[in-house]
DNA sequence: CTAGGGTTAG
């Protein structure tokens, strides 16, 4: 009768879809009567291929269950990883009165080392006993493995002290226990005992250690040992230890290198299989490498058996969903036969990643639907999906979901929904989960800590994230991320920076998140040292760089000033994805180098990747800002016909900005009339601006007409306009909106720069004379001064608001922030080194012309960013040619 | 049915 379940398997498969009791009327009709025995077959069958809605089918409607479909249907949930479901029907099997055999405790054993519940293990072996079981070698070895794998060594060490024939399979689970937890020097004394005892280690033993090396992150401990054993008569590297080597990378964010030994592997000869693939894959998932991961898809296509494993399928899904690709990621989760836990959740993390709702609660109930529960993994999977897509309400709305169904949360689930409250800045919710996390007694703990910092900072608290930070008592890596984290998304870059001294003053490595918030910070601040240093930090320590991380460093290079480097780094990356072209061209475009960012279009074009908005606002605005017009008007064009992508306002602000600058009113105002969409404050704010380029007083009036009513709070507005009219002479009008500003309750936030010297940020704000070399500065301004008014520097003091008498005008300039921090700048560095100089406001026009002087005397080249653009003055010229 | 390498949430 085996064999009929082989036999009969194809028409089974055919009668997959028909209701099990219709098979079992069939049975009756055909006077067939050991229908219970059938039955059991069938449902051996379906349990055996995996079929689990069928098998679950059947077997609520056998009339009669014994101990082997009892067995059969618990060992499938066990290997599908339905780990509660499988204790679950433990149990309801001993309810039912029938006796376990040998053959399901292993699973149930191997179900509570899964979900880390020795309770329920001690209590299913207590049971054991006390219906007369001894346990046979294999119920011993997964006793022992469950005990060691809850972390129960001393529950695992006296049962195996009294196991009187100990084998090599048990001597390897206690080897491998303590190899695992780190505690190497016992794990070697246990080989020792084996060997002292007459039984042989084996190549397992020697993997196990290797293995767990390389999960501690020990991989030079890993690789001696790997080459040390060649030598010996019973290990051979097979595809096991080179998987270990390769997987214990990418577990522990090294996910690179984990890529070279793969590749060294393939040199050698061994054949991988779909742990080593599954664990590749997930590198490439890490690494962002979209192109390497769907050539090894393409491997595993090629390769019989490989693309049909559960293993590499759910990494390929995993894969395809982060690429945010979900149509091959359905495909791939819709070819898995066996579907377990792990699929469902990497298909529902995809919708979630890219927020879609429908499919998403679709794909729930259809998992629902067959008989398997969302577990918590799913809900966390869920929540963090959503929180990463932008949607934390709906993110919050699972969380609740998810409560409601009495799951209790986990760490990840607190950080989840912390991160999903700080989105949405709904800090009543996030000091309940707060107040939450106290009254259960949570450990403050690493994660729960690091995600209450950012549900603080998130919500525009940065001095109760402070307060967490204060309170804890040990902060490791992830804590000071945190800080560093909220402190740079606070604005507040400077105090970012400065953590991250502090935090290598703690003696904690940085790793690759702290990378992460840090080089935003640096490039905000061109802090270009500290930049440079992180740049460096990443290749001393061989950390993984991934793609988010080479964008930032062009990010950081460009803004700091160095779009040489910049373009350097660009040019070195492995694989550039459309990120990293629009950074670049951005770069280019604030630098005022338009030709070499339209070069660089062309190149992107080229390669074939499809150009979005974000690509076009940067190059139009970098047209704009070299004034290439007619260039500017061919990507507007190609825009609509080449790309269909239909220019939305920020576009059209750019071509505003192109024309307006270039002192083409007419155009301009035929331009915005003709758009088809309702100009907003960029387009206005763009004619402003140019109105005071080619200073025309009467469109500046017009266009802030509409300025002032969209964005009645922005003071640059009011500012520009005042700008205009004193440059103008029309002091009353000048005057007039500064009333109006301070009737509004409009505060301009005062001029502000700042230079990055020897790792210190130095700030200096209009006027400000508290910086304590204050003296010395002044000393130097007043030499600087005469030096530049006798090759020719005339103060233009119209850019000064008040209407006082010249010399006091002229003073009041000498007080301007960038000047401040020029003067600081040419006394505390040597003499040739360039100064890099940041304002948080548009420079002004005065400070634009004696730089450019200050430039020629000196001999130094000063490089400027306004909130606008670059200025880079070498001898006397800027390269913005004044046209800013 | 048992030991080594394991994919999904952070």
């Amino acid at each position: 009768m085996a064999s009929m379940a082989t036999c009969a398997a194809p028409t089974f498969l055919r009668l997959n879809l028909e209701a099990p009791h219709k098979i079992h009327a069939r049975m009756i009709v055909s006077g067939v009567d050991f229908c219970v025995f059938l039955l059991g077959q069938l449902l051996e069958f379906y349990c055996k291929v995996g079929c689990l809605d069928n098998a679950k089918l059947l077997f609520d409607k056998m009339p009669e269950r014994n101990v082997f479909s009892w067995t059969a249907i618990i060992g499938l949930y066990c290997r599908l990883s339905y780990y509660e479901e499988t204790i679950r029907l433990f149990y309801l099997m001993v309810d039912d009165g029938v006796r376990p055999d040998h053959f399901v405790f292993p699973k149930v054993f191997k179900a509570c080392s899964e979900l880390k519940d020795y309770r329920v293990g001690k209590d299913v072996y207590d049971y054991m006993l006390s219906i007369g079981f001894e346990g046979n070698p294999f119920v011993k070895r997964s006793l022992l493995d469950m005990f060691i794998k809850c972390g129960k060594m001393d529950f695992a060490r006296r049962l195996f002290k009294d196991i009187e024939l100990k084998d090599v399979v048990m001597w390897n689970i206690m080897v491998s226990g303590y190899a695992t937890k780190g505690d190497f020097r016992q794990a070697l004394k246990c080989i020792k005992d084996m060997e002292i005892e007459g039984v042989k280690p084996n190549q397992v033993t020697w993997n196990s250690i290797i293995a767990a090396y390389s999960q501690n992150g020990l991989f030079e401990e890993a690789s001696d040992w790997f080459f040390k054993l060649q030598s010996s008569d019973n290990f051979t590297p097979n595809v096991v230890s080179w998987t270990a080597l390769i997987s214990g990378n990418v577990q522990n964010g090294c996910s690179s290198r984990a890529l070279q030994i793969f590749k060294q592997m393939v040199i050698e000869g061994v054949e991988p299989n779909s742990i080593t693939i599954a664990s590749v894959v997930s590198a490439c998932t890490n690494l962002s490498l979209s192109q390497h991961g769907k050539e090894i898809h393409a491997y595993c296509i090629k390769t019989e058996g490989l693309d049909l494993d559960v293993l590499v399928s759910n990494s390929l899904v995993d894969f395809y969903a982060k690429c945010r690709d979900l149509e091959v990621a359905r495909k791939n989760f819709n070819r898995i036969e066996q579907k377990d836990l792990v699929s469902w959740n990497a298909m529902l993390a995809g919708y979630a990643l890219k927020g879609c709702r429908e499919e998403a609660i679709e794909l729930i109930k259809e998992m629902e639907s067959q008989g398997i529960e969302p577990d918590i993994v799913t809900w966390n999977g869920l929540i963090t999906g959503y929180t990463q897509f932008g949607d934390g309400k709906t993110a919050l709305e699972f969380f609740c979901k998810m409560y409601a169904t009495g799951i209790n949360p986990n760490i990840t689930t607190i950080s989840g929904a912390l991160a999903a409250c700080a989105q949405v800045k709904d800090l009543r919710l996030g000091k309940e989960i707060h107040s939450f996390v106290i009254r259960n007694q949570f450990e403050m703990s690493t994660g729960v800590g690091s995600a209450l910092i950012s549900m603080y900072s998130g919500c525009q608290h940065l001095e109760l994230a402070c307060s967490v930070f204060n309170e804890l008592t040990t902060r490791d890596v992830v804590i000071w991320n945190a800080i560093i984290t909220a402190c740079s998304q606070s604005g507040q870059g400077i105090s970012s920076l400065n953590m991250l001294r502090d935090m290598q003053l703690h003696n904690v490595e940085p790793n690759m998140v702290t990378m992460v918030s840090a080089l935003p910070a640096c490039a905000r601040l061109a802090a270009l040292q500290q930049g440079k240093e992180i740049h460096q930090f990443i290749i001393r320590h061989e950390l993984d760089v991934c793609s988010f991380i080479w964008n930032s460093l062009i990010d950081m290079y460009g803004r700091c000033g160095s779009i040489k480097a910049a373009r350097r780094v660009f040019d070195m990356m492995p694989q550039r994805d459309l990120v990293s072209w629009n950074v670049m061209i951005a770069g280019y475009g604030m630098h005022g180098f338009g030709m070499d960012a339209v070069n660089l279009f062309r190149h992107l074009r080229a390669t074939g990747l499809k150009p979005n908005h974000y690509t076009f606002t940067n190059l139009l605005s970098a047209c704009s800002h070299s004034g290439l017009i007619d260039e500017g008007w061919g990507y507007f064009e190609m825009m609509k016909s080449e790309y269909s992508l239909e220019p939305a306002v920020g576009q059209y602000a750019c071509m505003v900005d192109l024309l307006a600058r270039a002192g083409q009113f007419v155009e301009t105002m035929a331009f915005i009339k003709e758009m088809p969409l309702e100009p907003n404050s960029a387009v206005w704010g763009s004619l402003l601006g140019a109105c005071r380029i080619h200073l025309n007083p009467e469109l500046a009036e017009y266009a802030a007409g509409y300025l002032l009513e969209l964005e009645p709070q922005n003071s640059g507005n009011y500012i520009l306009l005042a700008n205009i009219y004193s440059a103008a002479g029309r002091w009353g009008d000048a005057t007039r909106i500064r009333c109006l500003m301070k009737e509004r309750g409009v505060t301009k936030p005062p001029g502000c720069s700042w230079i990055a010297v020897k790792h210190r940020v130095h700030n200096f704000i209009v006027g400000d004379t508290s910086h304590p070399l204050m003296d010395a500065i002044a000393a130097k301004m007043e030499s600087l001064y005469a030096e530049i008014k006798e090759i020719g520097y005339v103060p233009d003091t119209k850019f000064v608001l008040q209407n006082v008498e010249e010399d006091e005008k002229e003073y009041s300039l000498c007080g301007h922030s960038e000047k401040l921090a020029i003067a600081f700048g040419l006394i505390s560095t040597p003499p040739g080194n360039p100064l890099r100089i940041i304002k948080n406001l548009r420079v002004c026009g005065d400070c634009h012309s004696a730089t450019k002087f200050i430039s020629k005397v000196t001999g130094r080249e000063i490089i400027m960013r306004d909130c606008y653009r670059f200025h880079h003055f070498i001898n006397g010229v800027c390269t913005c040619g004044d046209y800013w």
